[in-house]
RNA sequence: GCUCGUGUAGUGUAGUGGCCCAUCAUGAAGGCCUCUCGAGCCUUCGACCCGGGUUCAAAUCCCGGCACGAGCACCA
């Protein structure tokens, strides 16, 4: 009997209703900080989708609030180089919703000349009563006129403060799902943009904002989180007031890293600035500054995201499916190198090879490493006191006579340093970082260059010692 | 509380009524190879949340539980 093969999907499921159009896609980050690893997913699924139906993929900066989280102007220029390096080309278009405000606003105008927007002047407190109990609120009956002298009073300095009007979508106050009652779509903002300063006064928000400029710039299928569930309805509601048709949209659940805890931009970018962390490509932190930084490639990252797919199950992954990803993509090009932490002299005595080569990688082509031996050299601590096999060298006895050139038994192999530099390997675990000092093997590898040390794992060649990349 | 969503091996994932006593990866255990606790190769372990129903046939459809997650912001 023969064992059933069973064909098997491989990469991502097929873009639903493409109709044989090409998709165009958009990644929409808050420009409050650099990328981090939880932003990477959207990239590369928005991103890889984009490549592999030759669509085009949209960066979107929604940067419409300058009170709970101002832009960084760095952020502007960092974003689209780490969206370059995590998809492999660069977005096909960049748009940055500060500079798009006039349209914005001239949809607002149009929404409050339909007749389906008002401008509320209900405290947000009120307001929620009125949600909750299904309430139409007063301002709701305002006539277009009306609605449009309020709107003026909003824009202008002399009219009405932040807080003390709003512009609302009208949906239905009697819809089953109490978030997508009359919902807000802008507000009075007066702390000035970083870009554009105090040009504007009120401000979309994230459902009216991401509406219209999905709709102007032609997106046909949006991809995110399902946390933003009710935001597509929201916005469905709004498109069908304005007679357009809603993007496609596919969501993804929640995914926990367990040795990334809770990181927020604005935590970390305190935090920074607290000293806690030396930057934003601090080891520890979870952005794509520090994963680079730290020896994960690109291609780890993709793969990574690829393999996880688009279910709506809230998952939990451990690094360590990151770091297996990684390891394909780098063993290859790591050479071997031997780093002796604790480094335990020993002096060796009787016949062996005092100068020779060494492979330094068994399974590729690669220059060997040349060693030559004075009078002794440097193991762990760990392996001194017993007998052990110098890999590539000798067995010795604990006391560092030479008892065969061959290896002889099944004693221990251990990696040793002649000479070396003294260096220093950190590590960074979860929030904890640790330096092991140590006799690094001389080499001439370049900073950035990932190595494999010998019986303890990847490591990355910094300015000043070596940073662990993963076992 | 209301609303929405999700439940396949330890962790992820494939599977949309029969090809499934369920795929692949990772993990764990063992072996081979290699003078690394690396890579590669081989073997083994291990799952359809529970209860009903529809059907000749259910992981797949329906109903009810249960569990978990998210939204109900003048954040994104």
């Amino acid at each position: 009997m023969e064992k059933k093969v069973q064909t098997r999907r491989e990469g991502l499921p097929e873009l639903p209703n493409l109709n044989s159009r090409k998709p165009v896609l958009r990644f929409a980050p808050n420009p409050n900080g650099p990328l981090s690893f939880g932003h990477s997913r959207g990239l590369v699924i928005n991103g890889q989708y984009a490549k592999e139906l030759d669509g085009e993929l949209i960066l979107r900066f929604d940067d419409t609030d300058t009170t709970v989280k101002p832009p960084m102007l760095e952020a502007y220029d960092s974003i689209p180089k780490q969206q370059e390096w995590l998809c492999g080309f660069p977005a096909h278009r960049i748009v940055i919703a500060s500079e798009r405000m006039d349209k914005y606003h001239e949809y607002a105008t149009k929404m409050l000349e339909g007749g389906f927007g008002y401008v509320c002047t209900c405290s947000a407190e009120s307001f929620r009563e009125f949600r909750v109990s299904k309430q139409e609120c007063p301002c709701r009956g305002n006539s277009v006129d009306e609605n449009l002298e309020l709107w003026r009073k909003m824009n202008d300095p002399e009219g009405f403060q932040p807080g003390e009007a709003v512009l609302r979508v009208k949906t239905d106050m009697t819809l089953k799902n109490p978030a997508l009652r009359d919902w807000p779509a802008a507000r009075i903002q007066t702390n000035p943009h970083p870009r554009v300063g105090n040009k504007w006064r009120v401000w979309p928000l994230l459902d009216f904002q991401s509406a219209i400029e999905d709709y102007l710039q032609g997106v046909t299928h949006i991809i995110r989180g399902k946390d933003l569930m009710d935001s597509t309805r929201k916005q469905t509601l709004l498109y069908a007031h304005f007679g357009w048709d809603y993007p496609e949209t596919i969501y993804w659940g929640r995914v926990k890293v367990h040795e990334f805890g809770a990181f927020s931009t604005s935590q970390m970018k305190r935090d920074i600035a607290e000293g806690i962390f030396d930057g934003w490509d601090d080891p520890r932190l979870p952005t794509l500054s520090a994963l680079s930084r730290r020896g994960i490639k690109a291609d780890s990252l993709r793969a990574f995201w690829i393999e996880l797919g688009l279910t709506q199950k809230d998952i939990s992954v451990p690094l360590s499916t990151l770091y297996s990803h990684n390891t394909k993509a780098i063993d290859a090009q790591a050479p071997r190198l031997a780093f002796v932490r604790n480094a335990y002299p020993v002096k060796l005595s009787g016949d062996f090879p005092k100068t020779g080569t060494i492979s330094s990688h068994s399974d590729t082509e690669m220059t060997p490493r040349q060693y030559s031996i004075d009078e002794g050299v440097w193991i762990e601590e760990d392996d001194s006191g017993k007998p052990i096999r110098l890999k590539d060298l000798c067995d010795i006895d604990s006391t560092g006579n030479v008892e065969s050139i061959d290896r002889s038994d099944k004693r221990s192999v251990v990696h040793w340093v002649a000479g070396g530099t003294p260096s220093k390997l950190t590590i960074a675990d979860g929030q904890e970082i640790t330096t092991v000092e140590g006799i690094l093997e001389d080499h001439n590898y370049p900073v950035g260059t990932i190595l494999q040390l010998e019986r303890i794992g990847y490591a990355i060649v910094e300015d000043d010692g070596l940073l662990m990349v993963h076992d």
